[in-house]
DNA sequence: CATTAGGTGTACTGATCGGTAAACCCTGTC
DNA sequence: GACAGGGTTTACCGATCAGTACACCTAATG
């Protein structure tokens, strides 16, 4: 019943993915960095899309935990929560080996919307965008779906011009305008 | 002295990358859907990429082109014209055959920062950056560089958005913030 | 001991990749 | 009328692509 290795081939190839790009990767190379051999690969997948996706859902469920996880560290106060997250995003940019956002480059790549790929690189960002208005309406501020839109785009566009930027700190950047936001929404005033 | 030939080349390989992606567009469907024989190609182009950087360097001229020419025809007022970048925005979204930022995609598809394509994407960026900077300086708006930074932030947000997103208006939701932001940065309070 | 499940290595398939070679075909200009 | 430049077609190169076939190994279970 243990499949450690079908879960050993998915976070190897996960990191592989992310460093290297998913065209970019021939599967004779991740048999090579991984050490699973292909036939082996191929018992637990039919196709190498197969595997994205599962690499995909794997990294999708590590950097929700990991950034909801860090907000909630940060502070318990829903409302703080919300900014806290352009904090966790400063951490996660300065990292040695932040290399962008894998969902970014999948849809990228993959970009027939009715592709499974793709499909997967959306769904994270619209998970992402629900779990924010959830917060934002336990926080009892106004307007929270809105809210919740403008932080997502706040977001986005932070680890877009980390990826991309020259220099800066656009987590922080963005930590600014959500403040202010934050604020504005804030039913006592 | 008529290079038409070379730039009858460039602008149909813009489309189909931008359309198809890089890697996954090989020079026998260039050839195929440019009618340009392969040979002709790599007369002008010693290589793929170099051919692809020259591709970007259009694309960069023409969207730059486009957006900061939209701006100044919906107001001539410099201070609406930063907010009026997301109505130019909004109509570039809804273009039928809108496919994102190519940049971005260039970017996630050559992550190598010394790669001459990656190159070619930041530039791009940097340049909008630049040139929302020097809007907002001849705007007389306080700390016009911060401004800048944070409507590149919402900028390249709304283009992800826009792009992976489930419907909804990213464009006009960075607009209602960046209506905020330059408010707040008018030195008449 | 026999069976079976999960793994391995090696070798291979046909297709496609980026890029090249060579012969030819116009159309202008000296 | 010779020549040259820019274009064409066709065929080809070695490398790599995703995916498969097959024989073998090993450890747990009956």
């Amino acid at each position: 019943m243990r499949q450690t290795k079908r879960d050993e081939l998915v976070e190897k190839a996960t990191a592989i993915f992310y460093r290297n790009g998913f065209q970019a990767t021939g599967m004779d190379r991740l048999v090579a960095e991984t050490g699973i051999s292909k036939t082996s690969i191929y018992k637990h997948f039919e196709t190498k899309d197969d595997l994205i996706v599962a690499t995909l859902k794997s990294r999708d469920a590590f950097l929700r935990g990991w950034l909801f996880g860090r907000m909630a560290e940060l502070t318990s106060s829903p409302r703080e929560q919300l900014i806290a997250m352009f904090d966790a995003l400063h951490e996660w940019f300065n990292e040695p080996d932040f290399h962008g956002c894998m969902f970014a480059k999948a849809s990228s790549e993959y970009q027939d919307p009715e592709h499974p790929i793709n499909r997967e690189a959306t769904d994270h960002v619209a998970r992402i965008s629900a779990q924010l208005a959830e917060i934002a309406e336990k926080a009892g501020l106004n307007h929270p779906s809105e809210l919740a839109r403008q932080l997502a785009l706040l977001k986005e566009g932070a680890v877009v011009l980390a990826t991309m930027g020259r220099g800066g700190s656009p987590a922080l950047d963005a930590k600014a305008v959500a403040t202010k936001l934050v604020e504005e929404a804030d039913p006592d005033k």
